[in-house]
DNA sequence: CGGCCGATTATCT
DNA sequence: GATAATCGGCCGG
């Protein structure tokens, strides 16, 4: 295993959002691994990124964002929900990669658990709520270093994604968003056409 | 399987 | 006081 250290975090959202598909996400929970493969994430860039919560500065909310690359962003959102980011790009200026979406592959049981509602329908971890509520990840994670594995949370290389099983959207839920920061294709996920399991 | 709607509270204006 | 980088339940087909 290789954890990703600081110089990977530290390049424009855009390519860290591109390289973590692909990736494996892990979470020591009570001494156990939880894991998933990363299908899915979203890069926010810079104060002129109406998308981004840094469009509206630096307060105490956003200033992680604005320190060094490589720590995790959790924030609180629709009033039940916390979507985990990871910092990207230089110290000082505001970018970050939200991870969207999942495939679980260690520690599924105790994933189970950790959801208070029984997912029958899809996965457990194909929404960016949905797999902080598997990995149990909170605000307390908030400003944590994922380059430490003492912060219990962390991204691990794997296999690159090759550039043909990646597509690119407009990044999802900017309802109020002005174009073109609406529509700007900074989601990245791997096609699931393209995938063996 | 797809669309609509209510839940619930930190954060900013 | 309004809004939100969402989810799950309930409806209809």
């Amino acid at each position: 295993m290789s954890v990703l250290q600081r110089n990977f975090y530290q390049r424009p959202a855009l390519d860290v959002a591109r390289d973590l598909l692909g990736c494996r996400l892990v979470r020591v929970q009570s001494g156990q691994r939880l894991a998933g493969i990363i299908l899915e994430t979203e890069a926010y860039q810079g104060e002129d990124d109406l998308g981004s919560h840094a469009s509206a500065g630096k307060t105490p909310r956003t200033s992680v964002m604005y320190g060094p690359p490589g720590h995790a962003y959790v924030y609180f959102t629709y009033g039940m929900h916390w979507l985990l980011n990871t910092v990207t790009g230089d110290n000082g200026s505001p970018a970050a990669v939200l991870i969207r979406a999942i495939h679980p592959v260690e520690g599924q049981e105790l994933m189970a658990e950790n959801r208070p509602y029984l997912a029958h329908k899809r996965g457990w971890t194909d929404g960016p709520a949905k797999l902080t509520q598997a990995l149990s990840v909170d605000g307390s994670f908030n400003t944590l270093d994922l380059c430490s594995q003492e912060s219990q949370l962390w991204v691990e290389a794997e296999q690159p994604i090759p550039d043909e099983a990646i597509q690119r959207s407009g990044r999802i839920g900017l309802n109020s968003v002005p174009e073109p920061w609406r529509s700007i294709p900074w989601r990245f996920y791997v096609d699931p056409e393209a995938l063996d399991e």
